[in-house]
DNA sequence: CGGTGGTGTATGGTATACCAAAAACCACGC
DNA sequence: GCGTGGTTTTTGGTATACCATACACCACCG
């Protein structure tokens, strides 16, 4: 994982403003925010001329980065990229249990037998070599379930707050240590997810989603390692 | 409830962004958006004219305001106030659901005896003259207890997405149909969670705020007339 | 009278110059 | 050598001029 901001060149979007916050917004993905040695400091002016942008719709850019919590505006100071404090990623996985149990009692009533078969596969898929898999990975596989439950509830509000909080907690997965039996438990569970899904069982359904995440937090309070 | 903007005089803030801000929110909740007659449509310079600053501050905040779904910018068209639909404020009842199901839960944990007697108190409070005050100030201090419930989970990033929610279901209420009995049958269940929180009994009061919250959505749903 | 094309205007987007405050730097004195 | 004061530089905030496009209006033609 790199240390630096890696700046793509500004692809084809609306306005500069959109391309700008799509360009620094992967550029903060692909950084190692929690390296100690990790460029945290961005400069208005400095990535003006690297986008070639003006800083007009840099700063607007900008401005969303910070109301999204991935940067830190400070007037006449700078701007900051975020790192986020382990109790604030408990709480934004605690905020993600709530939102995903309440999209699975959602996708009880919701989903098409067919969409649960779908995503009955991708569960399939993963089982068989998933321990052969590198666990970031894994870590990937295991958010694209998540989100598909998440999209089974039809709930577009659902969607949009999730996706804020995947980007957060994708960001520390390389600070998660490594313990073995944690992705095989984990495809345990999905199975009995989808399997509460596809039984219609809304309250079921509700508290594995709860208990599978709760699980991830507990995981990430022992065994992460930030601040 | 006034159908024009009524724009406040700047007060005190920090940037002219934030002020700016400040001031366009307060107006537009101010605004019975919903009016046949309300004026939705915003001005950029007419705006910057009236607030005596230069339209860049001010198109910092139609952004941020723009980015949590109060106005819609479309480039080279206008700038709009947005009227949710129905179907986004029941989605948005559905994730306050789901969110303060899950405060409930901490909260059962996290809360203090003497918090829980306070939020006692505040639902005594309402029970004995609730009924003789206008739906209005119900809706108040409905939206004070349940936001007292997210204060006692001690989860801010609850509080953070909890109250962008209530801004949009605070500007609905004035298009509820009275309901006569439904005040009433709303305390009963305060007093029942309330209980449950006392209990310290994490399943029921989960299950409480998540049943009463879902009413208020079905009541909406039957009884909301916008669209 | 109706449709059509062109020109004018309104409006959000962008570039740029300037401002003020905070920090960094440096010279000076102890 | 170290602290202190002032000056320079950095940096985000603000004002303003200009740009590009969508729309409206109107003249012109069929």
């Amino acid at each position: 994982m790199k240390t630096q901001l890696q700046i793509v060149p500004i692809g084809d979007g609306q306005s500069l403003k959109v391309k700008a916050y799509e360009a620094l917004k992967a550029a903060i993905m692909q950084l190692n925010i929690y390296a100690p040695d990790a460029e945290l400091r961005l400069d208005e002016r400095a990535l003006s001329a690297r986008f070639g942008v003006s800083r007009t719709p840099l700063r607007e850019a900008l401005s969303q980065l910070d109301q999204e919590g991935l940067v830190h505006i400070v007037a006449r100071r700078g701007i900051y990229i975020v790192r986020k404090t382990k109790a604030e990623i408990l709480e934004m996985i605690t905020v993600w249990a709530a939102l995903e149990s309440m999209a699975a009692r959602l996708a009880t009533k919701e989903a098409s037998d067919e969409e649960l078969a779908g995503l009955h596969d991708l569960v399939d898929s993963f089982s068989g070599d998933a321990l052969a898999q590198k666990l970031g990975e894994y870590s990937d596989a295991n958010i694209q379930f998540h989100q598909a439950i998440i999209g089974l509830s039809k709930c577009r509000l659902l969607d949009q707050m999730t996706e804020r909080l995947f980007f957060h907690v994708r960001a520390i997965r390389q600070r998660t240590i490594v313990e073995r039996d944690r992705a095989r438990r984990s495809i345990v569970d999905h199975k009995e997810i989808v399997a509460a899904l596809e039984a219609r069982d809304t309250e079921r359904a509700e508290r594995l989603v709860r208990e599978h995440t709760l699980k991830l937090r507990d995981h990430v309070d022992r065994f992460v390692d930030i601040d």
